[in-house]
DNA sequence: AATCGCCTTCAAACCGCTTTGGATGCCGCA
DNA sequence: TGCGGCATCCAAAGCGGTTTGAAGGCGATT
């Protein structure tokens, strides 16, 4: 059942019944619920494709996962932003297309998109500093929203963003209040924006109080299990060890703990923890009592919010960047505790 | 730049610059290169949009997420089996479209997704007992690849699964070699296929040696980490506690592990884990040496191989349907012993 | 009564590609 | 010399919608 045939079953002309079921106010109104009744009865779905021509927009966003090498975009904080976004989109009437390439046609992937017009417009993932994609898109002209920020760029662009800095900034002086004095990092990957930003916020915290950074107390990994376990033994390892960790993951936590443990120390008491918890649906911090203090921002409702800001630009004439920091909270768990006298 | 545009610019019919582009034979090679040349100098890329409206083919397959209840599919598993599945269509060339819906409206999404010509196909998620969409998609039309089975429907349909049974039969029986008897199953939620066949691998292996399978020892819940800890915690309050556990996947083992160090028990010596390993990206299960004993099955590469499949029954006139089961592999880690005399 | 303007509706062009059904020219062969 | 056959190329008709430009009908205004 295409426009054409429901026309004609109808008595109309194709033009009528198309500006009918869009809502064109040029519709004598008995006619038009004459043909939204005919529609739902044949059960006519315009096609898809189709209006995609006529129009000469792709109802589509893009997402492109860089794949195949050291960072991958693929882990489960990814997963719940696309469910974010996803829930936007579907409630839009976008499609969501992921473009899975290996990361060396990252690059080409975008241009491919644009000029083969599968997408309107586009989301970046994980921004690194001085970012190329951001020059790139610009370049090109496919609209973008940046999930993150991109420090070194100088072009506008649209972002949407946690306050890293002041989230980790508030969580080292939650830890110094409680007498907390060496306190380690262990951070995601440094050529991360993200990353960057937290180890800003934590220096900071301490510098303000006479601390000294101790590099030793530095680590900057992926943010996996096993990678912050290591982080967390060799810390521990050493004559004088820390007495609190800020940690940049649920996951990397698991792994800081298995280290805690491994070493006989009890979390909350011997020693405290805080992470940063993306409040994953899978990988939840616990839910009456958190399993750890953490700086808490959905992930989700960032891909929620993103997708809605990217839709509202694709949809405005001549739109100007648009920017949005969210804050994260500060939420008391189980892992924190006044630091324990020698 | 477009098909027409670069064709008078040869000063040839769009006919032929199509044909010429792609690889028909009645084109004269010189010609042809000419062509070539030219749409590689001008950057000429066909746009996808009518490419679509002209070949009746929307070269895109679709996933559809259901959200916002008990079982959600967004989880880190899925993540990899979304970028397995992916890299097969960039290959290809088509695109990957996901739709995010509220679960009651999962049905509406396959039928909206076949009526409007959005994809060519979809891959069937997370297959439940009698799964209703494997009827749906039959009398839709919508060529389909099930990712997993779903015992009790009769209809003929193609599927790509790990023997989750056989896994769990060989897990358990490492097990009772060990000369554990009192072993608990940390299961997903039993109206998922896959947990039930896993179940039935546990239970089998157990009776086949004369043990009868004790419901105190059999958790179902969500795969995750609270649920992992939860169960385990409770489990090993009881007289009588497991000497080992049989964990659904790595992450209820990290819950499992939580409860354990909570008990004061040492994985691998006082009490053994295997838990099932689908060798996610960012869940990996160690590196060297397996921080777990697993029945190992990569997610991505079934991901990879489902995406395959379907493709290839989607190129094919009168597809049959297709059936392929991995086979999971048991690997040693650090997590079983033999069971400790009392 | 003629004209104007609004309300409805329609025919046809268009979006950018594929594909069918010729058309043309050239060669070889009878 | 005439003709079949092959190699090339093209015009035009789709694909299934949207959108422009125009037209018919009718009440209101002059």
């Amino acid at each position: 059942m295409n426009l054409k045939e429901l026309a004609s079953r109808l008595g109309l002309s194709p033009t009528t019944v198309s500006r009918a079921l869009n809502g064109y106010p040029e519709v004598n109104e008995a006619t038009r619920e004459r043909v939204m009744a005919a529609a739902k009865r044949h059960n006519y779905h315009p096609n898809t494709r189709a209006i995609r021509l006529a129009t000469g927009r792709a109802m589509a966003i893009g997402h492109v996962i860089p794949v195949a090498t050291r960072h991958e975009i693929v882990n489960p904080v990814f997963a719940d932003f696309i469910a974010g976004a996803g829930e936007t989109y579907s409630r839009n009437d976008y499609d969501m297309v992921l473009s899975v390439v290996p990361d060396d046609q990252e690059e080409a992937a975008y241009r491919s998109l644009k000029s083969k017009g599968n997408v309107d417009g586009v989301i970046v993932h994980a921004p690194k500093m001085d970012d190329p994609r951001i020059a790139l898109l610009h370049d090109v002209g496919l609209p973008f929203v940046v999930h993150g920020r991109a420090t070194g760029t100088t072009l506008p662009y649209s972002w949407l963003d946690v306050n890293n800095r002041r989230a980790f900034q508030r969580a080292t002086e939650f830890l110094l209040d409680l007498g907390h004095t060496r306190i380690a990092l262990v951070n995601g990957l440094e050529f991360m924006d993200f990353a960057i930003r937290r180890r800003t916020g934590y220096v900071d915290a301490l510098t303000a109080r006479g601390i000294a950074p101790d590099p030793a107390l530095m680590a900057s990994d992926e943010m996996t299990e096993i990678a912050g376990y290591r982080a967390a033994r060799a810390m521990l390892l050493r004559a004088h060890r820390p007495t609190a960790f800020l940690v940049a993951s649920m996951i990397s936590g698991m792994g800081v703990r298995r280290a805690l443990e491994e070493a006989g120390l009890q979390m909350g008491r011997d020693i405290s923890v805080i992470i940063h918890d993306d409040d994953l649906s899978y990988m939840k911090n616990g839910d009456a009592v958190p399993i750890f203090t953490a700086t808490r921002s959905s992930v989700r409702d960032a891909g929620r919010l993103a997708a809605e800001m990217l839709l509202d630009i694709i949809a405005t004439p001549n739109p100007v960047p648009q920017q949005r920091l969210l804050e994260a909270e500060l939420i008391m768990g189980q892992s924190t505790g006044p630091c324990p006298r020698p």
